[in-house]
RNA sequence: GGCUCUAUAGCUCAGUCGGUAGAGCAAGGGACUGAAAAUCCCUGUGUCGCUGGUUCGAUUCCCGCUGGAGCCA
């Protein structure tokens, strides 16, 4: 079976860093496993690698979108699957990094898509006459409010789509990393993060975006452009816009965990910042475990 | 130094005509199959500053103390 390793963690953990240099030790190659990194533009605020800390390694599927596309889950497992044969045909080790816990899962398991087009055609319904027509067909538990699901559902059923699978396989032969620390010491690094963000020009990132008209979907969703773009429509302050930024990915590293904890079998690790070579050893002793075995 | 106000959740504050308390924000927990950095659901975490008094019973009333704010000197 193919081996392939993941790794992953709440965001601010240090993944990339760990990425690089597990790489480098097992002749692996990197491929993204994060929603947002895949545009291109979108550089400081996604906390992207930048070429100079590389390393050599070969990286894949960042910087594949414009950031007027859609890139979608369904997309992604696609073109994962597409990259992670190819680094294997190349005798090289794939390593999925990122955050986006369910882009792993669909990637790496069996996890199956409709092949028709998907329709948004109920925009005239209330969500309650949306839970009423899912309901003529089958039991839900989708909340009322949430009407993004209840519009996928019923979609689905317009489109005899097939149901949801509760069993999944695993595709490969997975080991999943993942990076962990203290909660409180996790905000402090994502709150001094953003800081860094700042300094480093995510000001002048967002704003040329802003001044291009730009709202596609990666705009209005990805935290620390959103709140941004409030600041230079003149909504709130600059102080509240940037509080906002580490409020909500505050909020997004505890949903990360809850979903890792719950949908995906992860080993985890603490990170020793003070000594991160430990914590790289600690990791590619148990890799090279894992590599071995058939 | 004198007078007045104030002390309740992590923060800002409300409240109990005496029966151990509740809002907002922050926070915690959970769901998840084509927007997932998304979209939703659930939850109040408390020596009511400290000490004594009155009372069956005090966070509430009274004395004192301490911290904070203001006014007058």
């Amino acid at each position: 079976m193919k081996k392939v390793i993941v790794i992953t963690g709440p965001t601010g953990v240090g993944k990339t860093k760990l990425s690089v240099m597990l790489a480098k030790k097992i002749n692996g190659e990197i491929i993204n496993a994060d929603s947002m990194q895949v545009y291109k533009g979108l550089d400081i605020g996604t906390a992207k690698i930048k070429e100079e800390e590389k390393m050599g390694i070969p990286h894949h599927l960042f910087d594949i979108k414009d950031v007027h596309d859609n890139y979608t889950i369904y997309d992604y497992q696609k073109d994962a699957r597409i990259k992670i044969d190819e680094i294997i045909k190349r005798d090289h080790v794939p390593i999925l990094v990122g955050g986006s816990g369910l882009y792993i899962k669909a990637a790496l398991y069996d996890y199956r898509f409709n092949e028709e087009e998907y329709h948004c055609e109920f925009d005239d319904l209330s969500n309650e006459e949306i839970l009423n027509e899912i309901k003529k067909h089958h039991d839900t538990d989708i909340h009322v409010n949430n009407r993004k699901r209840l519009i996928r559902e019923l979609n689905k059923i317009k489109n005899n789509s097939i149901n949801k699978t509760n069993i999944m396989e695993p595709l490969y032969d997975i080991k999943v990393i993942g990076l962990t620390t203290d909660r409180e010491k996790l905000y402090n690094i994502i709150n001094k993060r953003v800081d860094i963000m700042v300094n480093e020009g995510l000001l002048n990132e967002v704003e040329n975006l802003f001044n291009q008209n730009i709202y596609s979907k990666a705009i209005m969703t990805g935290i620390g452009y959103k709140e941004l773009y409030k600041y230079f429509n003149k909504e709130i302050s600059l102080e509240d816009s940037i509080n906002l930024i580490k409020k909500n990915s505050r909020n997004f590293a505890k949903r990360q965990y809850t979903f890792f904890l719950h949908q995906m079998n992860v080993n985890w690790y603490h990170v020793d910042f003070s000594d991160f070579n430990k914590t790289v050893e600690d990791v590619y002793h148990d890799i090279k475990d894992f590599l071995v075995n058939k």
